[in-house]
DNA sequence: CGTATTTGACCTGCGC
DNA sequence: GCGCAGGTCAAATACG
């Protein structure tokens, strides 16, 4: 994918990081998907259960922790470090994703906070909106979703390649923040990428846009979203290297049934930015992942079960 | 040589 | 209007 040719990539020590060490202990990552199941099964659109209100944050994690919105988690991670919540919904129909991983749960594993953000949401701040130089000035905001992943990587590999455009020092953070886009032509997909400054651990990964191309790259299979059995079984094999997959839905939706796990035994987060329905969130999590038939759920659940503490599981957990 | 990253400069929006 | 901060560009540089 990238090369990474100089790993002393910014004054982030944690960047030096390989992702394989990461992703050993990743298995988060399944149950923030899971989770939500349990949430609201199509009643709404994802896009109402999360929403980023003020994009406007000077710093994303600013953003996720915004105090203003009702504590309304769906699942509270018990985390026994850093408090994970984040994302509040605003709204009583609202609800928040997010995941963690409660075992284990002490240096390298890795969590990810899934949450979207709206066009209109974010209208009254537009100053971090994308301006295209002036050039079109009303440009439409691209949907975008962001996720925190405990990670010792900055980048993480999702499967679609990346080139960096740009970094800039963040205010109020020790760490950077790096600017990608996708690297397929017609594709105008960006991502940022920034370290918690509260929790250096974190990383926050904000997605924007919709990728107009299958991902090209499916290291081992990378369809569908991280079993928890590459998670627990599969030992993220370094070779590979560390993917977090973000692959269109169709491209899932038609595995999804048949392989419900990667046959990678790299650990592989996927997700799928569309922008169907009313919703942009992306798509697996208003299919399988996260509204998933009531079998499996129970199959899910049964790994969940195992990773998972039941009130994780069941009921947010206010905090 | 082609591709990706680095990094300073530039542009834009917002707050004072 | 000015300064600040975020976001982007593009030349220079590094790497395979």
């Amino acid at each position: 994918m990238e090369k990474k040719k100089q790993e002393p990539k910014t004054e982030n020590p944690m960047a030096n990081s390989t992702f394989s060490d990461q992703i050993q202990t990743s298995f988060p990552l399944s149950g923030i998907f899971d989770m939500p199941c349990e949430v609201e099964k199509g009643s709404l659109g994802f896009m109402d259960m999360l929403g980023i209100q003020d994009y406007g944050s000077s710093s994303l994690f600013d953003l996720f922790q915004t105090p203003a919105m009702p504590p309304q988690p769906l699942l509270s991670p018990t985390l026994p470090e850093s408090s994970e919540v984040v994302n509040t919904p605003a709204t009583p129909n609202s609800s928040s994703i997010s995941s963690s991983s409660t075992e284990a749960a002490n240096d390298d594993q890795t969590k990810t906070t899934v949450m979207e953000d709206q066009e209109d949401q974010d209208q009254e701040k537009s100053k971090k909106q994308l301006k295209p130089k002036k050039k079109n000035p009303k440009r439409q905001r691209e949907p975008r979703f962001a996720f925190m992943t405990k990670s010792e990587v900055d980048h993480l590999d999702d499967g679609y390649r990346w080139r960096k455009y740009g970094q800039k020092a963040v205010k109020n953070s020790p760490f950077p923040r790096s600017y990608y886009r996708c690297t397929t032509a017609a594709c105008g997909v960006k991502k940022r990428v920034e370290r918690s400054s509260d929790d250096p651990s974190i990383v926050v990964t904000t997605y924007e846009g919709t990728h107009t191309h299958p991902c090209p790259v499916t290291p081992r299979g990378s369809i569908g979203i991280m079993p928890e059995s590459a998670i627990f079984g599969g030992s993220c094999g370094g070779g590979g290297g560390s993917s977090f997959v973000i692959p269109q839905p169709h491209h899932y939706q038609h595995h999804h049934h048949q392989q419900p796990y990667f046959h990678n035994p790299t650990p592989t987060l996927n997700f799928s930015t569309t922008t169907t329905t009313n919703s942009s969130f992306p798509s697996f999590l208003q299919e399988r992942r996260f509204c998933p038939s009531p079998s499996s759920l129970l199959r899910d659940h049964g790994l969940l079960q195992d990773i998972l503490p039941s009130q994780v599981r069941k009921e947010p957990k206010e905090e």
